[in-house]
DNA sequence: CACTCTCATTAGCCGTTATTATTGAGAAAT
DNA sequence: ATTTCTCAATAATAACGGCTAATGAGAGTG
């Protein structure tokens, strides 16, 4: 029975959902709703849009949250110092801006639960799955990733 | 562009992460770490795992955890209350608890990210892919959970 | 237009204190 | 043997106040 500090270490697929608090926290800076908000456009638009301010504007607009253009400019700033955001330059003048981390559209994480080593992987056949499940039901598919929770290695062998 | 809502949701999949402290808060209970601990317990041992008190007990023990017995049986009653836990009784006495959302060891979501309806769905794909990546890596397996994100038929259409 | 600045107002966060749920140890009950 | 109870000690939260980051509105800039 020398599973147990693995089964103990609180799973580390949780932080995910928290990065923007504390990266915000670290800079002495404050998680507001309309920064929450902001981020969250992105994370659920799937990967590969790119918004201009004022895309990200009328969208919150017609989401009934109006937050002020100043504010979107400031926070777009902000995210991408950050690294959430990459900015885009059109030549046309105009910036676009996407999520930084979906570069690997459709990732999966093969995660140990013990110490958090994490490694990446993709499979056409688990995008397929999400596919085929999303058309059986009607969906329209944005994204799909796979977790797997596993032990690694090390954390198999010196208990 | 009539998506605006659903991208302004945020994304159900990240409530996964919380449920126990939201749900010990909205009861006036309190988040303590004998209780983070026993329900983590069950959590990273995958499913289809039953402990007597006893067990949970001794495997936190063994993980230089001490929680004093009275409380495991308090925490576990108190799991079972708010729905994390099953409770077996086995009819020599002496109880057995598994974690209640696990039932379908490897099972996956579809879900909206708009208004969060949910879809599972198995696919004996998506568990190969998962055991190959651990093998590949050198990893033991655990159990492994696709979600994909994805707009319902309802929120595809009125906007 | 596409974006930045100014400034009064708002509100997030960090201490601290006060409240009370929870724990641990052991006795008691079943 | 398995589970519950008692009660003093502990510690998680709520509450409040102060500090100051962040917002909104609108004017300003190129």
């Amino acid at each position: 029975m020398n599973k147990v500090k693995a089964l103990l270490a609180s799973s580390p697929l949780k932080q995910y959902g928290r990065p923007l608090e504390v990266g915000l926290h670290q800079e002495g800076r404050r998680l507001t709703p309309q920064r929450r908000k902001i981020l969250d456009l992105f994370e659920n638009s799937g990967s590969g849009n790119h918004l201009s301010a004022e895309d990200v504007h009328h969208l919150l607009l017609e989401a009934k949250s109006r937050v002020s253009l100043a504010t979107i400019y400031r926070t777009l700033r902000l995210l991408v110092e950050m690294g959430f955001l990459y900015e885009l330059e059109l030549s046309e003048g105009g910036h676009r801006f996407e999520l930084a981390s979906n570069d690997h559209p459709d990732h999966h994480h093969l995660v140990c639960v013990r110490c958090g080593r994490t490694e990446e992987f993709e499979n056409e056949q688990v995008i397929q799955a999400g596919r085929i499940a999303a058309e059986k039901n009607g969906f329209k598919l944005i994204e799909s990733t796979l977790n797997v929770r596993a032990l690694c290695p090390g954390c198999q062998h010196n208990n």
